[in-house]
DNA sequence: TATTTTTTGATTTACGTACATCAAATTTTC
DNA sequence: GAAAATTTGATGTACGTAAATCAAAAAATA
């Protein structure tokens, strides 16, 4: 049988009331009866059972998740992730509530962290934006020793505790592997489509892709990037006008969103599979894409397994507890047509009961 | 706040002891009572809290595992990934013994699926072998109302609950596409590498494989399947025969273990990267090839995944609750060099604290 | 209607921990 | 050495559910 606070008490020669003044970090303990039950505690092997200490307190978790706003497939997909983490909230005993601001605007995401800092929640996820103000008002958030993990980007520099996302410069290199594999022995420029360079995912993409090119395939010229602002009509128009300029190109790797306007593009250029096209993202648009073979690969980050790791971490982090290293590595999936998952709405099994 | 067993007492007008009769479906209860006890849980929402009454109950799970033995690093891995489970039971409340048999033998595995049956765990999970008698032995499992899941190879026509292992097929597809791709124009025939026929998960990829070469690269001819019983030893040496027979061979596509073999053979080859080798399961030896390109891709499913998931899906089985479906989807991951990710022996972070 | 059987209620204890209160013991300070 | 301050112990209640006991009420049977 595991052992319990009582087993202390008795291993240690002190009272229950003691064992929990030590557990529980409250004062009126002198350090050589501290010393004494720590020692019990370490001698027994004693861990406290977390489930029967969140009844007693009944603690619950309010957890803040702030997220770009706008017509964004893969953003839009993330919110319905934390709204499924929502509908479990029972289960989970969370409590979580989502704050959508304006896309690459430091500004208005510094105001969202700075608000949600003056809720005191027990942990805050947040797709960042690098930029100096914004690391200073994650790192306020810290300062009020309230866990920070970002999602999907990262901040680097910043006192974030955790970042669930991918190796967006692993993702790049692993794009300018495939499409340089993908091309074979054909000849012609590649141009590269992404969104922002304010956010660092889109920036480490690009270097990762860059790096691998001009190392393994120097034969491709790589244009100079096209920044659509993840904005499907603004993204058609670009590359349209790039396919006009040069229509010697052999391969697009699109590292942002906006993939709409990447895939009218191309159909309404015809001529079909000619281009080898790399996206990121698995939406309703690049799987379709994908299927008819506009598209040649899709590398893809898991917005469920991200939303769900972001809160079983910021769990963590608040419980002062480990968390399961691999579980909260977040892969890089590549799809082919050949690997795509089935399309699924709901992500609770049409099972019995209810969830845990 | 969450209602409880008290609010439905409340609601349906009975008392707390009739409200547990009908939960926990005890005899002495009208019909009339139950349904209207019944009517009041819907109507107010409650969710039983499952922390609470496994805390009331002592309760734990006792689960069997039972994989191949010998020298299968995938399976040594899984096997590592069941141990670093059992490290964790204090906090997950499972109680997990491993039970291992020899590969390929369904008589043995029959015999330790009856063996576990007779400890009559809460659940077990298994890799199976694909035959009628296996089958019979599951499903006396489940006749027992034990939970059965399947891990790694399923077993199509068993009443198993539940397959925690990646769509073969899809994989076996996934490995045609990036073979006929990466061999560009080149043209020569493809070698296929298997272990064994008797288990689906090996005969599911070979069907995939096949089916997308045919339609989607005809133009290379495949050799017959090479059955190398997962044994690096054999697999050398009729990897070595293979090469003599045909020394035009331009890809291999190996779908089950004994990659040491295999990569021994090719050292011994040696004319490097000249042939397209496409592997399974990321191991020590699979990762080191990759890196120095005696290996173009390797597929993998994430072993410790696998086990979490089936562990995760044993405990919701045995407590008559759902899951969160899309959580328990195995990838196919597909791993270039470019996008390996880092070794790691260990899988707690070294953080402070312990786990909940 | 009396008797038996079934159903329901009331109450208690338990799971492992948190937290509060008050008294008793010990230590510190003057 | 006495008073004050600090430390420790003893005890009870709570969290939400499970499970048991016994009495009371209701229903079914004779």
């Amino acid at each position: 049988m595991r052992p319990t606070v009582h087993d202390i008490a008795a291993a240690a020669g002190v009272s229950l009331a003691t064992v929990d003044r030590v557990l529980n970090k409250r004062a009126g303990v002198r350090s050589v009866t501290r010393e004494k039950v720590e020692q019990a505690i370490e001698r027994i092997g004693y861990v406290r059972d977390v489930a029967a200490a969140n009844l007693a307190k009944s603690r619950v978790y309010p957890f803040v998740f702030i997220l770009p706003s706008g017509d964004n497939s893969f953003m839009r997909g993330l919110e319905a992730q934390v709204r499924a983490a929502i509908s479990r909230s029972a289960f989970e005993r969370t409590v979580i509530s989502i704050v959508t601001v304006p896309a690459f605007n430091p500004e208005a995401l510094v105001a969202a962290l700075d608000e949600a800092r003056a809720a005191s929640p027990a942990g805050v996820a947040v797709v960042a934006i690098d930029s100096p103000e914004v690391i200073a008002a994650v790192d306020r958030l810290r300062a009020g020793r309230i866990p920070v993990v970002t999602l999907v980007s990262d901040l680097a520099g910043s006192k974030r505790d955790h970042f669930a996302g991918v190796d967006n410069i692993a993702a790049g290199r692993t794009a300018g592997s495939l499409m340089g594999r993908f091309l074979g022995g054909r000849s012609g420029p590649v141009a590269v489509l992404a969104g922002s360079m304010l956010v660092r995912d889109h920036r480490e993409r690009l270097d990762g892709f860059h790096a691998v090119m001009k190392e393994s395939f120097p034969g491709h010229a790589l244009l100079p990037v096209i920044e659509g602002q993840d904005d499907p009509a603004l993204v058609e128009h670009l590359v349209s006008e790039a396919f006009a300029a040069s229509p010697e190109i052999v391969g697009i790797y699109s590292l942002g969103a906006g993939n709409r306007g990447l895939i009218a593009a191309l159909q309404r250029k015809g001529n079909g599979s000619a281009i080898c096209v790399i996206a990121h993202e698995l939406t309703q648009h690049t799987r379709a894409a994908l299927n008819v073979g506009l598209i040649d690969a899709v590398l893809n980050q898991d917005a469920g397994h991200e939303v769900r790791s972001a809160i079983r971490v910021l769990k963590a982090k608040a419980d002062g507890v480990a968390v399961i290293g691999a579980q909260e590595r977040i892969r890089i999936d590549i799809f082919l047509k050949d690997n795509l998952p089935f399309e699924q709405d709901s992500n609770q099994e049409p099972d019995q009961g209810r969830q845990d």
